[in-house]
Order: structure tokens, then C-alpha cells, then sequence
DNA sequence: CGCTCGGCCTGTGCGC
DNA sequence: TGCGCACAGGCCGAGC
């Protein structure tokens, strides 16, 4: 579900909220969820824990604590994290809920269960692989022209498949990729060694640009996603080809088609993108 | 090592 | 209207 943007977006909304605030205590609806240390620690260790600071990497969440703890979330496909004044107000797919010391809560909300969540103290935040291999993500230092260019050229595979490898470049989903190439007018089937240097130019480009105006709008919300205080984001309604199958591409008139492509949906003009 | 694909879960929405 | 079946914004691990 939610992918870079809508991450930031989240720890943007939760992030005045949350700062100096302390967890009382915490309740585990669905213990799987959990998945380091155990449920039992990991309530014992967040009673009387203070949230020191937020940080985003890639599609992670992390809550920095005192006592030098990590709690890590991934919301994967329909995980919600958000800020409730009333406490008695529980979410109909929530899962873990984080109590505070005046009557507020923060849920952890998620239909297909997917998501999940750690606990760590900050020097073993390296078990978490997904998080250690990640690759540079868009608008970061490190992710260069150069980077990006030199590791098209070498990969095997089709761009798609590429965009969404999270060692690759971190943060990109299903959405975002299908934006990017149709901004930078490549067919996502096109085998990543074959583009041109001036067609990895404008994907690097493409890719910066959709992610920023995805931050700006503060997220896509296509069905799930609502940010860090249960408000929808304004994304969806800049879409180029995600989610408009049969309708026509706004620069051509061509009817927008979805196949499937890496194992995920996928949406191109197949007149622009080739 | 790099790449592809199935599995994990459950709700929703589309087509019949 | 009701029902069944794909499909869903992601990632990990097995197998090649």
C-alpha cells in the first residue's frame, strides 16, 4: 500500500503529535504483527518509553525512543498508522493499539494483516535486511545520475521489475514505478540494459519528479491510505496511467491498458510509452 | 549472486 | 440482487 510519499506524509502528520509524548501501555489484538521480540517484550519495553524523534527510510518507519530503542514499522499493503484523541475510538482492522499518557492513542490499523513491526535496540537495527540492503531512495545525496545510469546498464531483467527491487532504489511501489515510466515515456517491459542514455536521463528525472509531487500532495490515497491523522492524500488526482485502464492518456488520447508486468498490475500508454 | 515467482492474508468490487 | 472469483499500493524465501 503505502510507498514512499505516503510514508513521508505519515511521519510528517505524526511527527508533531508525537515527539516528548510517552507510551503507557500497549495492547497486541494480533500478536503476528510483532515480529521481534516477543509479544510480551514488547510490551514491557514500550510501557514508559518516550518518543524522542521520527525518521522515514524507504517505506519504513522508524520511532526513535529513550534508552536508545528503534521501534520499526511497515505498513506493506493496507497497514494504517494514525493518531486518535479519543482513545475509545478503535479502528475497525485495528491490530495493535499504542496508549499515551493522556488519554490519546496511536493505532496500528491493517486489513490484510501483512504489515509489520519491531522492536530494537538502535545498534541491531541491521537485522532488519529489508532496511540494511535498501538502495539510495529518489531525492536523496545518493542517488546519483551516475548510480543510476552505471546499474541500468548492468541489470538483466525488465525496468519495471527494476524500479520496484528495493536494493535498487528504495522506496518506489507499484504506483509510483507506473508513473515514472509513463512520465519518462518507456515501456515497462523494455529490458532495463536496452534504454538509451538520454531515456535513463529522463526516468532519473521522471522518477525525482513523481516522488516530489507525490510528497507534495501528500500522498496517493487510491482506496486505503490516509496519513498520520486519518486524512486522505490528493495524489490519485494527478495520476497519469495508475487506476485509468480504457481511459484516455492525457497527452495522446489513447486509451490507457493494463497487463500484468513483474508479477504486479500495470498501467502504460501504449503510444506514448514504447 | 541475480532474477523470477509463489506465498502470505483478508476485504472489496466486478462480472455473471 | 447475490455469489464467486480475481485482484489489491509489498516483501521474503525458494528455486533456477
Amino acid at each position: 500500500m503505502p510507498e514512499l510519499p505516503e510514508v513521508e506524509s505519515i511521519k510528517r502528520t505524526l511527527e508533531p503529535i508525537l515527539i516528548g509524548r510517552t507510551i503507557e501501555h500497549v495492547e497486541i489484538l494480533l500478536p503476528r504483527i510483532i515480529k521481534w521480540p516477543s509479544p510480551e517484550a514488547f510490551q514491557a519495553i514500550l510501557a514508559g518509553k518516550k518518543i524522542t524523534f521520527l525518521s522515514r527510510r524507504g517505506k519504513y518507519l522508524l520511532f526513535y525512543l529513550d534508552e536508545d530503542y528503534i521501534m520499526v514499522v511497515h505498513l506493506r499493503m493496507t497497514g494504517r498508522l494514525y493518531y486518535t484523541e479519543d482513545n475509545a475510538k478503535q479502528d475497525r482492522f485495528a491490530r495493535i493499539l499504542f496508549f499515551f499518557d493522556n488519554g490519546t492513542m496511536l493505532q496500528y490499523a491493517d486489513a490484510r494483516t501483512l504489515g509489520t513491526i519491531y522492536l530494537f535496540p538502535a545498534n541491531e537495527l541491521g537485522r532488519i535486511t529489508g532496511l540494511s540492503t535498501m538502495g539510495p531512495e529518489p531525492l536523496s545525496p545518493d542517488f546519483t545520475m551516475a548510480y543510476f545510469k552505471d546499474s541500468i546498464k548492468i541489470r538483466k531483467g525488465n525496468i519495471k521489475a527494476l524500479l520496484l527491487n528495493q536494493r535498487f532504489v528504495g522506496g518506489l511501489g507499484n504506483i509510483y514505478v507506473d508513473e515514472s515510466l509513463a512520465v519518462a515515456e518507456i515501456n515497462p517491459l523494455r529490458s532495463a540494459a536496452s534504454l538509451t542514455d538520454a531515456e535513463i536521463e529522463k526516468l532519473f528525472s521522471a522518477v525525482n519528479k513523481v516522488i516530489a509531487d507525490g510528497i507534495e500532495h501528500r500522498g496517493t490515497s487510491f482506496r486505503d491510505y490516509r496519513d498520520g491523522i486519518g486524512k486522505k492524500g490528493a495524489h490519485q488526482n494527478y495520476l497519469r496511467v495508475y487506476g485509468r485502464k480504457g481511459q484516455p492518456c492525457e497527452k495522446c488520447g489513447t486509451s490507457i491498458v493494463k497487463m500484468e508486468v513483474a508479477g504486479r498490475g500495470t498501467h502504460y500508454c501504449p503510444n506514448c510509452q514504447r
